[in-house]
DNA sequence: TTGTATGCGTTATCAT
DNA sequence: ATGATAACGCATACAA
């Protein structure tokens, strides 16, 4: 009843453990004749290896990768996931992957357990409110990547996207256009990249010499539903001229907002799949989730393969794809 | 510079391996100096307990879930992985999931994989090139749930939506608000869930006394691209009066031929993010992914709880959500 | 309450 | 080429 072991393959085919070893791991020197009585055993057995078990001896490892990533059903993370995925797949790896729902203690956890399981590497969105207190985790580590926001953590690689330039240049962008009063809707602030989207309005609009009004600067758009909301309130204003929209729930959230008052120039962060459906379909600042993702296994695969070079800090340039939605 | 073992910290508190196994496993009877002495060499050593190795042990287990998806970039399955993550975390589980991408021999190494990797229970969405056949796996098999698609394997569970149900409603609807030729745009039909939902729209039209014209029946819309596409031809026959989208990719594609032709009546299978951005919104066969992800897990604790009662089919409803692109 | 000895399924050493 | 035996990190009878 008991799932089968080696030796009761051995034992169905007559020969010595190690054989069965020497066959399953696909070593060559083996008697033809024994190596078909094995396969026979195997068979009839239905024998799968325990990779856990051989996974606890000196020198082998899980050959699993642990990802931890703020909330799998936001598209963005997804893809990331897919990507990574992918690559480690390509490597022979598996990926567990798990929410952090930006919350520091649910982080913690999850990364306490991956490292129980003993995953070779760990990739890591840092939740908003700090999580855990890298420096003072002791060694070994494994091999550590932080995604899309930078941790004080000399051993780990990190991978950023160009948030502050990308957020400028749309900015610009809606500028360059005649907008003079251009509103600002993002998620919470306390989120590394919505505050460098910020700072990179800011930087737009005073390189622009326009004010920074606070009153048309909202930070609460958790949802797409909230930022419709709070995009309402927004264009009660009239001066509001044009909208900068932090992440793709905000831009949702402008559009649905447009239907039910006005229309203005929009650009937001991250595109989405419903950026070409709108009319005019929307401009975003568009980064590559995808690309992101290979970056991240490659250094992981290097650090495994013993690379023991100094950590490094990637930051991966946005592209403004303009498509309408930027013009009056 | 190895990772500390148990032994490494009953050495340094001067304990017994065992006195050690127990403060890690929580248990009570232990001496408080000695636990004292135990943590402060945990601590200092930065011991971590290798889950692998306590899983070999008889009666223990990986705690750990496999998941085999068509792909975790589509929202469908995102959302869904995202449901069974969760749940899985209150029972103290880890989810290690995976791509099949419809193709059947990934599909297979990847379930070959789980398995000797040891997973507690397997959840999957089996691919539509059939895969492996289940029939003939040996026992013991983890507990083995099916997901959107049914296997013949009567040692598990499957959960499926209504899929014909929930397109013959749709199709319903658009022939109540008066439409006579209604094309049908779809991704594959080796696909079961696209076979089931387009033997659901001939049976509307059956119902209705209207003709089936394979003519305006397309089931090569794989991407939204693709669909649009489709869906532009369509639309040259004068006479085609509205659409049925039996997925999400295929309700957008429909969305981006209406802009470039004309608009008729649409009703999509799945909700997705954009459909409340069309003028008018979509119109949608909703099912409730986080709803099967629920029960999937579910099913699985039962199962893993010892629950030894028959395997189970469950069929999830629909439910048609009108928002306006049904009528004409 | 604490410790000793044994075994889980696997691979590695070293002999044959 | 093959096999007996030890070891991996951990938990559990069982003894003390």
């Amino acid at each position: 009843m008991a799932a089968p072991t080696m030796n009761d393959v051995a034992r169905e085919a007559g020969v010595a453990l190690k054989t069965v070893s020497r066959f399953v791991n696909g070593e060559t020197n083996i008697n033809p004749a024994m190596a078909a009585r094995i396969a026979a055993a195997i068979t009839t057995l239905g024998y799968r290896r325990n990779l856990a078990a051989a996974s606890i001896r000196p020198g082998w490892t899980s050959r699993t990768l642990g990802l931890v990533i703020s909330d799998l059903a936001n598209p963005y993370y997804s893809v990331l996931t897919r990507a990574i995925e992918s690559r480690a797949r390509e490597h022979g790896y598996l990926v567990i992957s798990a929410s952090s729902d930006e919350n520091g203690q649910q982080h913690d956890r999850i990364v306490d357990r991956l490292m129980e399981q003993r995953i070779d590497a760990l990739i890591v969105v840092p939740p908003r409110d700090a999580g855990r207190d890298w420096s003072s985790v002791t060694p070994p580590i494994p091999p550590l990547v932080f995604l899309d926001r930078p941790v004080e953590f000399p051993a780990a690689d990190v991978i950023l996207a160009d948030n502050a330039g990308g957020a400028r240049t749309a900015v610009a962008e809606l500028v360059r256009n005649g907008a003079r009063r251009i509103a600002f809707v993002s998620d919470d602030l306390s989120i590394y990249t919505m505050r460098e989207r910020h700072a990179g309005y800011r930087q737009a609009l005073a390189e622009a010499g326009l004010p920074v009004d606070e009153q048309i600067v909202t930070s609460s758009a958790h949802s797409s539903e909230d930022a419709a909301a709070a995009v309402g309130r927004l264009l009660r204003d009239e001066r509001v001229d044009a909208v900068f929209a932090a992440n793709n729930r905000a831009s949702v959230g402008a559009l649905l907002a447009f239907r039910e008052h006005r229309r203005v120039p929009l650009i937001g962060f991250d595109d989405f799949e419903a950026a070409l459906l709108g009319d005019p379909a929307v401009s975003v600042v568009s980064q590559d989730i995808q690309e992101m993702g290979r970056l991240a296994a490659e250094i992981v695969f290097r650090r495994l393969a013993g690379d023991p070079g100094a950590a490094t800090t990637r930051v991966l340039p946005t592209r403004l794809v303009l498509r309408g939605s930027e013009l009056p």
